[in-house]
DNA sequence: CTGTTAGCGCTTTCAA
DNA sequence: TTGAAAGCGCTAACAG
């Protein structure tokens, strides 16, 4: 069994093709009966129009791209979720490249994608990444780009990311409502500008709120496990050891934890816990290990939103060409069962 | 800067148009020369053929489609990344759509996939799904559907799913040659079948190594943490408490976790853990609680290779119509640093 | 309201 | 070894 077309409905219907595919699109200038007549059997043939012959036609392919560093990652599995979601409202495809973190392959898939397969692209960059002439050259041949996450600051393209700076306010923010006074920053070099960011919106939040800024409270914790650990339990060791900790990474948070166990201290009767985190570990671990995290989510849907807003031209001037969403505390309210 | 296509590359050689499309195919009957002389002016245009229009003519795509139920979990995620790299080899596009759990979706989508779009189709049922006459339908249209996980025992096509007994009987096996001879069962009501298949290798392990198989080591946990919790405290304060437990799922592991903080328990001195697990908490949480988890990668790419199998017409008959990857022991070797 | 016609960009006979 | 021409299935002028 194979394919139904156009032609067969108008030879079954003594119409002309034009007059069918009009009557499918539910053009005005066709007649109610002969709509019905056409609807009706191309529901019994179970017709599906051919979308590369229409894409052919008009230059359009109801398609976007979403090229990703990876997805083994429930960050960008949920922004996935999030770009789906709007695609599909709006008719759209979404065909899906992942780079591996690998320039190369980033280049070579952009490259790819010039071809008029998609109408537009949102793409987060791999940290390999240096030149941009593969992404600006997209541009040229007018195909939107939107960047998610690790975007490009040289290219002009809508952007949506993380408001670093907002989510160490709120998450220190949060710890001190709680009631902490010696609120600690742990940190690991992400990129600098991130890790900046987040430890701005920690110093401010201090601030804000009045506190001293004890320099010894803020830690750059090393990739050796080991290492790190040493350095965490001599912080909690020290008679003015904090009462909060702000953690960067899930992985310190879960340092954390464990001197907190060897030094006997509870959380989060001794110690407050808030630690980014995009995956489920950190609170399933201890419910009081708040959480705070990307919208991944979210961040998708508002990537997909500003690509078709561009894919649609529903705009003249594009005011909301960078978009920064705020990290999203989740503070559970799971029992521990105990 | 609009595409460039075969016309303007012909007319800029002064060749015709299917001159020009063989040379790019490498069509033995094109001279050397001509060839070369398309070949440098199509790269200095960065010439894309037409994917549609190729589409269109041939009645293939190069694209397929990857349903899944969600993706906001790692499982489907990795499987994602597996299926996207054998793709990518083969020079296939991955195009991906979410059912969210929903059957009406699902069966949306699979109706719409019979416009040609896709040359194949891998798909993860939804738990929801009663009828599969939308599925039926596209293998009538010859576009070849692979399950993948989420299997479909109705209908007759290439499946790929974890070995539920053999993933049971390897955990349990672990826990008997790490020294247990009181292996306790977790489980919860997943789908039933899973449920039985992972206990019948348990119980088999227990067998073949000898061991007596108390049913009061088994026990099936509700939904509801707090009487989970209950029942595992329970059967932990028995004075014949296991030295091992296998869950089934990582939520009940991390309560026997907290249970045996409770009851002054060590792990893994006084009781091993491993648990069944498609995330990193547990792992992370405590590094000896073992985890086993579906090849969720690797089953991707499974399930991608015999979808392309099928595609090429390498074969005549079909000699592994059904994949069964036994999942994976992931010990972690991650010292715990104190 | 409906039909005729001319493509979209590519592949593929068939002819030279 | 190359070119001319037909056509994949659909859309959109344009004409009735």
């Amino acid at each position: 069994m194979n394919a139904v077309n156009l032609k067969q409905l108008a030879l079954e219907l003594n119409l002309s093709v034009s007059t069918v595919s009009r009557a499918l699109r539910d053009s005005w200038e066709i007649s109610t009966p002969t709509k019905q007549r056409v609807f009706d059997l191309a529901k019994k043939m179970n017709f599906q129009p051919n979308p590369y012959a229409s894409s052919l036609r008009k230059h359009r392919s109801r398609t976007i791209a979403v090229v990703l560093p990876e997805v083994a990652n429930n960050f960008f599995a949920l922004a996935i979720k999030g770009i789906e979601t709007v695609a599909r409202e709006k008719g759209y495809h979404v065909l899906i490249y992942l780079t591996n973190e690998e320039a190369a392959e980033e280049m070579a898939i952009a490259s790819s994608l010039q071809s008029g397969r998609v109408d537009g692209v949102i793409l987060s960059l791999c940290g390999s990444t240096k030149e941009t002439r593969h992404l600006l050259e997209l541009q040229q041949r007018n195909i939107p780009l939107v960047f998610f996450d690790r975007v490009c600051e040289e290219l002009t393209a809508p952007k949506v990311m993380t408001n670093d700076y907002e989510s160490g306010f709120i998450a220190t923010e949060h710890l001190i409502k709680a009631g902490c006074r010696r609120v600690a920053h742990l940190t690991i070099s992400m990129s600098l500008s991130i890790s900046h960011r987040r430890q701005e919106g920690y110093v401010d939040a201090l601030r804000r709120w009045e506190l001293p800024c004890d320099p010894s409270l803020v830690v750059h914790c090393p990739r050796e496990e080991e290492e790190s650990y040493r350095m965490i339990r001599e912080l909690f060791s020290s008679s003015f050891r904090p009462d909060g900790v702000f953690a960067s990474v899930e992985k310190l948070a879960v340092q954390v934890y464990h001197v907190c166990r060897e030094l006997g201290l509870r959380i989060p009767e001794d110690v407050k816990v808030i630690s980014f985190s995009n995956l489920v570990t950190a609170s399933l671990l201890e419910p009081s290990l708040t959480t705070i995290a990307q919208p991944a989510y979210d961040m998708g849907k508002e990537a997909a939103t500003m690509l078709f807003r561009r894919l649609e031209k529903k705009y003249i001037v594009v005011p909301d060409d960078q978009v920064m969403l705020p990290a999203r505390l989740e503070v559970r309210n799971s029992t521990r069962a105990v």
